[in-house]
DNA sequence: AATGCGCATGTTAGCGCAAACATTCAAGGC
DNA sequence: GCCTTGAATGTTTGCGCTAACATGCGCATT
């Protein structure tokens, strides 16, 4: 009866009282420091206990609590996922692949999606990670390439790893995701095919990945000779809108580009549209590649050849790293050597016809 | 030195002590337990005394340590959201939808793709939720249509809303998508430019939304007096191929019919390649409406006419329903009005031409 | 035999908060 | 005046776990 105060609902979950560490102690007729011990793999206990300890946990199905232990360690076990890209493929993707490394850790993830642009951005998200004593943080573009966020971090003394195209980091917070690679690869799959004026749709400045596709399709380019004036370089914004019209225009220069490249599925899609409304048809007279295989690129007709950019996998990369980070093992010194992406060639391209 | 267990890194994040009730409660010249009154919202604190309490707090811009919190609450203050849906611009808008409810509120998000098929899935699920202590979960299609889920919820005691196309379950406990609204909604728009002779393709029999879209758009018109024989009705599984080579079928049906629905927007950017391919020119020849209004419909062209799913406003309710529910409010009666699903016509559909 | 040393374990005191149980102080009843 | 009542606050205990500091015990050393 008493105080009867507000929100707080009585009772926890269930009804029966759940196992505890001391339940596991009592089984195991040991102190509850040597099965906290055990489940901290301290090398401090007799293999012997250790083992009979364990085989106790395991039929229990015993499980510490995380927020008990949370409060004892000063941190909690949840890793957070701090992101402001908008493309929802990429988000999901980047979720799997942090989930399929934290699967069984005892982590728990944490999304934060934010607005850099906001004025109280910074301050949010120091509340957010103080509050929640985040165990480490995954940053991904365009975040992760915020000097801000990361002196924040280093401030606070949180674990994180950085997601970016180039290395902007030490290798031990960072995790590169190769779209200078990426890049050459469609230009080397463009060249083979034997496009000589090929056309080119970048993203918009405020993405790292925009000068790294950008500057890898060039670099290809140079090494074979083949020529890229600015005429043929248009900036779009990784959108259908701006590939359709950066794409009209490009297909307006004389000579018409027997191809193109665009820095994304999106605006991709949007080159196809503008190459069938020019009365042109594709692969036929002008060849399309695109950058991600997201969905879209197989929902377009026809379907795109594009760069698949592992973003599940680079995902497990980094909550691996963050994992053994924040539980203080040491970083190897040289970055790994993350996932390349890789052509996929769909319908969009063909030889070339000039 | 003394014992120096393995992976338990020392110290938690920054350097600096944090501010704690009992720094708030000498500020104030109170005993922490009255902070904590405040804090919780208790009747029983002078409004002077409160008044003080939350100037400090706001000054010092204290928060209450949330795993702290949840230990003496035996319940984390975390929301679980729980999904088996493969399209990721649902998964994302509804996680934005629950995070714009839930911001502010001092709970967390954390995110758990499940695979229902897998043989441990129950297993996991409850561990899961007991693990963590969920306050609540969020249950989206179609782990939310699965009564065994929602046993296991009502046995531990964690709240919980199942977001689905119809109402399976007590209002306190569900957020209806009204999908045979949107089903609805597609059928009058088509019916209003002349179209009589119509196609449909349904979504897999796996997905309530199937039958919900389908059953509205039967309904609408079957009330204009509309006829669509089984003939017209194809039956894909909601993915781009399934939408293309059902689409092809209806076009060889005579008459061939002058408009399409399908079921999502993936199906009709198929159909509209169906279409196409066939010859024909949408929506001079034949019309498509979609539904869901992803990205893609927007990505496709012509743009597609479709009706869009307040995901994220659906989202915005369930986690402020869950949040209620959570600190133990009583809930209405009925079920919430839900968000409708809207028309949005774009360049897919014009007059019938037959 | 006394000493030291290193492994294996137990004990105590928190982590930051809230619940249950005091306690204080003022107003009102007879 | 004494006693009841109840609002406003304080004290203690404990949530489940770990850190820091014992402690016990066997063995090699002097």
């Amino acid at each position: 009866m008493a105080e009867n105060e507000a929100p707080p609902p009585r009772r926890g979950l269930g009804g029966e009282k759940k196992t505890t560490i001391n339940d596991i102690a009592r089984l195991a007729g040991v102190s509850k420091k040597t099965v906290s011990r055990v489940i901290n793999q301290s090398p401090f206990v007799k293999e012997e206990t250790r083992e009979r300890i364990n085989a106790i946990i395991a039929e229990t199905g015993f499980s510490p609590d995380p927020q008990a232990r949370g409060l004892a360690f000063r941190r909690s076990f949840l890793i957070g996922l701090v992101y402001d890209n908008p493309n929802p493929q990429y988000v999901v993707n980047m979720q799997l692949g942090l989930l399929d490394a934290m699967r069984g850790s005892g982590y728990e993830l944490v999304v934060h999606p934010c607005n850099r642009g906001a004025p109280t951005f910074l301050a949010d998200f120091r509340r957010f990670i103080e509050r929640q004593k985040l165990s480490g943080v995954v940053l991904t573009p365009s975040v992760s390439e915020d000097d801000r966020v990361k002196a924040v971090l280093e401030e606070i003394g949180c674990a994180y790893i950085r997601i970016a195209s180039v290395p902007v980091d030490e290798p031990s917070h960072i995790i590169v995701s190769n779209d200078r690679v990426g890049g050459r690869a469609a230009a080397r799959h463009l060249a083979e095919l034997g496009h000589k004026t090929i056309g080119f749709i970048s993203g918009p400045p405020s993405f790292r990945s925009s000068h790294e596709r950008r500057g890898g399709f060039e670099d290809e380019l140079k090494d074979r000779k083949i020529g890229l004036t600015p005429d043929y370089i248009m900036q779009g914004a990784y959108t259908f809108e701006t590939g359709l019209s950066c794409a009209a225009e490009l297909l307006s220069r004389t000579p018409r580009p027997t191809a193109i490249f665009a820095a994304n599925d999106e605006m991709a899609a949007g080159a196809l549209h503008a190459i069938r409304r020019a009365g042109l048809t594709c692969p036929a007279d002008v060849s399309v590649v695109g950058f991600d295989d997201f969905q879209i690129a197989s929902s377009v007709w026809p379907p795109l050849t594009t760069v698949r950019s592992p973003t599940r996998e680079i995902g497990r990369m980094a909550a691996e790293k963050l994992i053994a980070l924040s539980a203080g093992e040491v970083q190897a010194r040289e970055a790994a050597p993350g996932a390349a992406p890789a052509l996929v060639v769909r319908d969009s391209t063909g030889p070339a016809t000039n």
